[in-house]
This record gives structure tokens, sequence and C-alpha cells, in this order.
DNA sequence: CTTGCGGTTGACGCAGCGTCAGCCAATACC
DNA sequence: GGTATTGGCTGACGCTGCGTCAACCGCAAG
């Protein structure tokens, strides 16, 4: 009774028997022996290995560390420390996610307030145009055209989920500026690049240096902008111009 | 300038062109048009889309979803609450993997005091005997047999990896132990069954209820088999004990 | 003889692309 | 006019850890 089949070690040690052929195909538990008709036979090493096995993988190990630890080239205390790490840095990533989750649902619960960049979008006609007119003054005319029949083109479903993106960023800023984070910072930039690039889409091209900046300068200056923005969270404006001049300067 | 190529949408959306194939390719963002040997032409409203995509990918939504989401069959908000829910469960998963991760780390850099079920291993001949014989009269002359000569067949490497197994499990059950999770519920009785299978495998077979109960009698009856598990934690002797009688109750 | 159990070897599927490989077309340089 | 470069295209494999068929074989019971 010192051998055992495929079915046998699987009762036994409570895996699948796929999971040993699988094991014995990669190499990490071969049996003792194959027998008759290729039949697999494990003895009580590969028993005892297989529960090492168990063991490590219980901890999230993969299966190829297993095999390192096992052979010899890999101290365990090492594997789990830098495991221990992989795991700490994954927690915090599914903190930050979960976070911006109930955000983001919070968000669409409370009915999300009318960004200005929507400026053609769902306002009476006389707004409408002194906010193109305005825009053609400061952006050019092509430009204005371009985002104009943009926002003509899309359908109402659309139309709807420009806002939510823009509430998505400034969330998520907004976030970082509560956190202490700088609006120079790589963090805080990697959120305003998203930004310039929905900008960018919008505008069917990406701004200059020059029109991104000024952009930034309407959210402080302009008090329809500004109001918006502040509303988001008290000195709110101020950030965001911040962190759209640093952007300018590096990448535009 | 109202159509982009696959470059460009990459360039201005900030994810690789590739990415826009694979979309293509499992129909979750289709390019306006195929012209001239294949070329995918984005429009506006595609650039729109994908703005959106990269949002609800961003939360961790799988593209399925965000397709369903984006046909409109599926609620944002429903879909987000039910993500929120999977991120809370894999959160605590992880929560709890770190903790045993750590645990064991501690418990190797420690030095693992000797369980009393490597009884033959390590001791000397005198002692060694008499254990030998005590566990003769009480599971019978082949079982104790079968688990000599395992014992003797293992490298001392293999050996070493013994105790670091039961106390594994030691670890374990006395940490649901100290959560106040009672000893015949579905956690501490899952941990049982490992150390069941451990038990099996050095046996050679699994022992039957009669002789499973005896072991956890010898728990807490002889003075040296308590100690060594008292050492573990106080009291963790009967919760054991009464962790494998209620496992032999259910399963044996 | 059939049925059924338990064993075997492939091979696909999953999630989301990264990464070649091999081929075409237009442009730029000599 | 030849050619090197750029960019786009379509496959197809790779990664992780098996679950899940599919197709086939051998042995024992009814």
């Amino acid at each position: 009774m010192d051998v055992w089949t495929t079915a046998e070690v699987a009762r036994l040690a409570g895996v699948s028997a796929r999971t040993l052929r699988h094991y014995d195909a990669i190499g990490l538990l071969e049996p003792a022996s194959h027998g008759h008709g290729g039949l697999r036979r494990y003895g009580r090493p590969e028993l005892l290995r297989l529960q090492q096995i168990l063991l490590l993988k219980r901890l999230g190990l993969r299966l190829d560390v297993i095999a390192e630890i096992l052979e010899g080239d890999l101290e365990p205390v090492d594997a789990l420390k830098r495991h221990a790490a992989e795991l700490d840095t994954e927690r915090s990533r599914l903190d930050r996610l979960a976070a911006t989750v109930a955000a983001t649902i919070r968000q669409l619960e409370g009915g999300q307030p009318m960004a200005p960049e929507t400026w053609f979008g769902g306002l009476d006609p006389a707004t409408e145009a002194q906010y193109r007119d305005e825009a053609r003054r400061r952006w050019g005319q092509a430009v204005v055209e371009r985002a104009w029949s943009t926002l003509q083109d899309l359908t109402p479903e659309e139309r709807r989920a420009i806002p939510e993106a823009f509430n998505d960023i400034n969330t998520r800023l907004n976030a970082l500026r509560e956190a202490g984070a700088p609006a120079d910072g790589p963090a805080a930039q990697a959120v305003t690049a998203d930004h310039y690039r929905l900008i960018a889409v919008h505008w069917g091209d990406g701004p200059n240096a020059e029109a991104y900046r000024g952009l930034g300068a309407l959210y402080t200056d302009d008090p329809r902008f500004k109001d918006t923005y502040d509303q988001v969270a008290d000195g709110f404006a101020a950030y965001m111009r911040a962190a759209m001049d640093a952007y300018a300067d590096a990448n535009l």
C-alpha cells in the first residue's frame, strides 16, 4: 500500500485529478513511475511534496515560484517577503480603485452639475450663441466650428456622457488635491493628461500650449467657469489651473 | 480633419494601436469604415465612445460589461455597485492572505518548535522507541509500521518540511480560535480537513473516526502533547480536540 | 456482451492585450 | 528609378492555472 493512483492521491490531498496531471505536465510534481499503459503511480515522497506545494499555494504563490522553492533554488522566507510586498501593493491598488468606484457611484446617483465645457449642449439658444462668440475670439474660428459640429453630430446618449467624463476627471483631481498632492506632481499630471486628451477629442486636435493655458486661465478668471469649478471644492479651480499650466510647460 | 487613423487615435487617447485593433476584433469599438486596403478610419463618435470605454475601464470593469453598458443593456450604476461589491470581496480576501503570509514569515523566522507528530524524527533513540511503543498500543502495529517506514524514507529536506506543515495548520486554526470562530464551524472545519489529510499522508491512509478522535484525545490528555499545543496559545489544545471531534462526527 | 468506472492523451477556453512575423502601400531620399 | 523608412494590415503565440469536453483503452461486474 505504498503506491497510489491519480484518483487516490486526489482524494487524499483534496485536489482534482486534472490538477495532478497538470503538475506532472509542468514538472512540478512528477509521479514516481509511469507503468502499465501510462498509469501514474505516486509514492509517499510525492504525497509529501504535494503537501508542501499545497501549503505554499494557499499563500498565493505562483506555481513556478513554488517549484523554485522546492528545488532549493529560492529561500522560502525571501520568496514570502517578496510576495507579501506584492500583496501589499495590490491591496492598496484595490483600495484606491474601490474609492474611485464609490465616488463615481455617488456622482451618478447625485445627478452631476453641468460642466462648463459642455457649452453648446442643452443651453438655451441665446446663452449658447454668447459662448460661441466668446470661444471664437479666444481660440479662433476653426476650432470652434469643429467643436460645434462635433456636438451637433452626437446622439443624446453620447451627449449625456460628456459631463460624466469631465466630472470623473474633476473628482479624481480633487481627490489628489485633498490628499495634498502637488499640482505639478506625477499623479496630478496623469489626470491632467486625461483632461488634455478629452479636450483634444472635442476639439478634434490637441490644443497647443497657449490655447491650453488660456483654457486654464478661464477656470480661475471667468466667474461662470470659476463658480462651477469651485463648486467641486473650494480652491479647486486654482488647483486645476496650476495643473494645466504645469502640463503645458512640460508637454506642449 | 474629421477622420483619424489608428495611430492618431492611439496618440490622442493614450492607448496602443494594438488595443484599438483588439477592441475592433471583439466588437467593442468598430471604426467608422474600413477603406483602402483595410485601413481603419475612426470618426468623432468613435473617439467619444473610446473615452467612455477608457473611463469605465479605469474603474476596473471588464470589457464585456463595458460593452453591455454602452449598448444600453445595463445600467451603469447597477454595474458599478456590483463591481464595488466584488472589489470589496477581493480586498478582504487579500487582507486575509496577507495576514497568513505574515504569520508564516514570523513562524519561519522564529524557528518553529518541534511538533509532537514528528515523533520519530530527530529524537534520541530511547525517546523514539518509547513513542513508538505507545503509538502501537493506540493505533495498532500496521499503522505505526507504515508511518515509521514513511519517515525513514524521507530525505532530511523533506523531514524538515513536516513541522512546517503542522505549524501552518496550528497557526491557521489558532487564528480562528482567537477570532471567536466555533470549533465546529465551517472555517475551523476546513482547516481541520487539512489536518486530517496531512495525517492521512503520514499514515498512508485516512484514520477512521475512532483513531482520529483518539489522536484528538491525546492532545488534551497527554501532557507531552498538551504542553506543546498549549504553547501555541493557552487553550489551543482543547480547541483543536473539539475541532477534531466535530470533524470525526461529520465526516468519518 | 454490454455497461461502467477509472485511467490516458490532446486541445480549447478564459482576459486583455504584448509581441513578433510576414506582407503591402505610400513617401522620401539618393 | 531603386530603395530605405514609416505605418497599416492580418494572423498567431504567450501568459496563469487549471475546468471541461472529446475520443479512446482496459478491466471487472452483471
